[in-house]
DNA sequence: TTCTGATGGTTAGAAGCTATAACCATCGGA
DNA sequence: TCCGATGGTTATAGCTTCTAACCATCAGAA
C-alpha cells in the first residue's frame, strides 16, 4: 500500500513537481477518501521524505551497478545523466532547491557517502599525471568526509571535480537553461570529465 | 507599494523558501487585509514570476558591474559567489529545481544571454593555449546561442565551462551537500575555473 | 467462546491557502 | 458636477493539511 502511494506520488512529482504533490488527490486515487491515507505516512513530510531516501537507494544503486559492470569515472557519469533523465524531478529531489530548515534524515547522508566512495574508488584507477595543486594540499589535511579511504589527494580532488562537474551540466540541463542553446550537453559533459584526468 | 510587498516577500522566501510564500501572511505584514493585495500582483504566481525577473536583473547588474570594474573570469566568479551567498534562495529561483510546465517570461532569457555576453567576452580575453577539443568544432557550427559573438569556439567553450563549473559547486555548496566534509569551496572553485585557462 | 487490541477505514471539522465577487470610499480631470 | 480610475473592504467558494471521533474487521489470548 504504502508503495502504491509512493508510485502515484511520483507520478504527481513528475508531471507537476514537489509543490503540487497533494495528498487529497492520491488518496483520491488509490481511491481511499482522505486523512486514511494518514495511516500510512503521518504528514505530507514525512512521505516525501520516504520518496527522498528513495531517490537516494535509486542513484546509489545505478552508481554501484554501473560500477560493478565495469564503468569508470565516464561511464559512471552516463549512467547518473540517463538516471537523471528518466525523472528530472526525482534527480532534483536531492540535488535541487533546497528548504530552509529541513534537514535529510541520516541516512540518506550514508548513502550520499557510499556514492562517494564509488566515485573515489573510480578516480583512483586513472592515471595520476597532472601536478599537484594547492587544492590537493589542502584535501591532505580535509580528507575526514572520505571515510578514510586511502586513494591519494588527487583522486578526492577528481571525485570532487567530477561531481561538481557532472552535476554543473546535469542540473542546467534538466532545468532547461540549455534550450535554444543548440549545443549537445552530452559532449560537453564528456569532455568536461575527460579534462579531469589530464588537468 | 509593489516594491514593498516584494521586500516581505523577499524575507518569506529566505526563511522558508519559495513554496511556503504566502500572498496572506504579506497582506497583513504589510497592513492590508487578504484580497487587497491582488491589486498589485494579479496572482501569486505573477508575484513569483516579478521576483524571478528581479533575481535576473540583479544578478546581471552583479555581473557586468564587476567586469566592468575590471574582473576577469575569476573575479566574476567571485562576485556570483558572494552574489548567491548573500541570498541563497534568490540564487536557487533562477538555477534551483524548475516548476514543470512553467516558463519564464521571455525577458529573464534575454538578460540571462546578456549575462552569458559578458561572459564569452571575459573569456575570450584569457590567453588560448589549449589543444583544440572535439567539442570546440561542435561549438563551431553550434553558436547562435552566442548572438553573433565573434569569439573563436575555444572561448565560447570556456565561457560553458566557467558557468558550468560555477554552478556545480555553487550549488551543492549553497544546498548544503558539503556539510560535514570540510574542505574549502572557494579553493575548489579557483582551481576549477583555473584549470579552464590552461585546459 | 468471548474479549481485546491492532489495523484500516469512514465522516466532520478546524485552520489555512488562493482567488473571485460584490461593494464602497476617495480623488483627478472633463 | 459627474465619472472613471484607484485602492481598499467583507463574504465566499473551493482547495489544502491534518486532527478528532467513530466504526468495522480480524487475530489471538483468557
Amino acid at each position: 500500500m504504502r508503495a502504491e502511494i509512493k508510485r502515484h506520488a511520483w507520478e504527481q512529482i513528475a508531471v507537476a513537481g514537489v509543490p503540487a504533490l497533494s495528498l487529497n488527490a492520491i488518496a483520491k486515487q488509490v481511491g481511499m477518501s482522505g486523512p486514511a491515507l494518514y495511516r500510512y505516512f503521518g504528514s505530507r513530510d514525512e512521505l516525501i521524505t520516504a520518496l527522498i531516501r528513495d531517490a537516494y537507494r535509486s542513484i546509489a544503486d545505478t552508481v554501484r551497478s554501473a560500477r560493478s559492470a565495469g564503468a569508470g569515472p565516464a561511464g559512471l557519469a552516463h549512467a547518473v545523466r540517463d538516471w537523471a533523465r528518466s525523472d528530472p524531478q526525482r534527480y532534483f529531489l536531492i540535488y535541487g532547491t533546497p528548504v530552509p530548515g529541513y534537514h535529510a534524515p541520516d541516512d540518506t547522508t550514508a548513502i550520499s557517502s557510499e556514492v562517494m566512495a564509488v566515485l573515489i574508488e573510480a578516480c583512483a584507477q586513472e592515471a595520476d599525471d597532472g601536478p599537484r595543486t594547492p587544492f590537493d594540499a589542502h584535501l591532505e589535511t580535509h580528507r575526514e568526509w572520505a571515510g578514510g579511504h586511502p586513494a591519494p589527494a588527487a583522486a578526492l580532488h577528481r571525485a570532487l571535480s567530477f561531481w561538481t562537474r557532472l552535476h554543473g551540466v546535469l542540473s542546467l540541463e534538466l532545468a532547461g537553461h540549455f534550450a535554444g542553446m543548440e549545443f549537445d550537453p552530452d559532449l560537453l559533459i564528456t569532455e568536461e570529465l575527460a579534462a579531469l584526468t589530464s588537468r
